[in-house]
DNA sequence: TAGATTGTTAATCGATTAACAATC
DNA sequence: TAGATTGTTAATCGATTAACAATC
């Protein structure tokens, strides 16, 4: 695995396509998967395919031989760092919120939502799937303590940006935003905004240009 | 507008985060925006902005002139189709679905949830935020009744493909899928797919590799 | 007018594809 | 061996940026 070579985040948001369509082959039983099915898969070229497995799988296949999906399956979840478990709190245990402290799924990506956060004295003190709800005037407090490095961000739009510099100040690195707002934040903290309005904007050209 | 224009898919997913931002500063009052600040925000060029902008709203800004904020969001609101109201059905009231049925923000984007689908017999004839739920063993019927043309698949796993075969038999021809697996569909049906692994990949590269 | 900003063509950069060699 | 497939360099395509003209 080449960790030094640069890729584009493109290229990098294609590796959980590869790694879906690998696992669903996977669930029915096949074991070998050419350049070919992978390239309909994602509805790209061929040569794509091999070039972008070439850098999270090298020397993993050989000319004329199919490719061996549970090897790819592996790789890939080396790769995108799903093999490891990665730690995360969420701020905002609305139903969105209560949704992603409920969902199982999780753990297939290596991701580990330890706590809750909320202002609602209600909530402080219960659990939803077993992860403790703090609230949030502890915020700071238990960031630091648990090490925390991510943060799933919940809450209503007013407060938002407030909770996140408090976040920010408090040592978390990397912001999962499912709030549809703008978000200010320093160059070195990761924001990836999980927006409605970006899929909903694709829906709607696509339905008015046919 | 230029509708006729082709404009990649890319270019159309940053339309959403200019009108984030030019919300934001509606909601400080801001009523001017240079090319600058825009792409400041959305860490681009300022040429990128002015072409960007050229398709959306042309002739709408002046050489020398800062653009202003309340038109820009009009010119992007009737673009990405904001302005009109889209029906959609939900399918899956899981915690997810729940929290979708719930959230009051999709009016903001034009999407209007009219009706929640689950195969749990007794959540038929509930409504969660006056939305009614209905068997999924209706959901032919219904889909057809109603003429809806976008679902949002919240589903278990294991079903989502037969409930998404379902749909575009029924006549659906947009699937937003919150499932994380590998959908196959004709190429005349639209999917967007929210898989979390997308951002997840995202953070865990850009961690690792500081 | 001078400074600031927008608009648009030309140049550059990067990502994708085409072509072909290499291997099983 | 022949067919199928992978691997990799070179060519192409498209998106971004640079440069500069136009306007307030």
């Amino acid at each position: 695995m080449k960790k030094d070579t640069k890729i584009s985040v493109k290229q990098l948001e294609r590796y959980p396509i590869y790694l879906n369509f690998l696992l669903s082959l996977r669930n029915s039983n096949i074991e070998k998967v050419s350049s070919k099915q992978l390239a309909e898969a994602l509805n790209c070229s061929e040569e794509q395919v091999r070039k972008d497995l070439q850098v999270v799988a090298p020397n993993s296949s050989k000319p004329g031989c199919l490719r061996d999906v549970n090897a790819l399956i592996a790789y890939l979840k080396e790769y995108l760092g799903f093999n490891k478990v990665n730690q995360a709190i969420l701020v905002g245990v609305g139903h969105l919120g209560s949704a992603f402290l409920s969902f199982k799924g999780f753990s297939d990506y290596g991701l580990d939502i330890i706590a809750g956060f909320d202002i609602e004295p209600s909530l402080t003190g219960t659990t939803i799937n077993d992860k403790p709800i703090y609230s949030i005037f502890s915020l700071d407090n238990k960031v630091k303590e648990l090490g925390v490095k991510l943060a799933i961000v919940a809450t209503p739009k007013e407060v938002t940006q407030e909770v996140v510099n408090k976040l920010i100040n408090s040592g978390v690195k990397a912001i999962w935003n499912f709030v549809p707002i703008h978000l200010e934040h320093p160059d070195d903290i990761i924001v990836e905004n999980m927006d409605f309005a970006r899929s909903l904007s694709v829906f709607f050209h696509r339905i008015n240009n046919k």
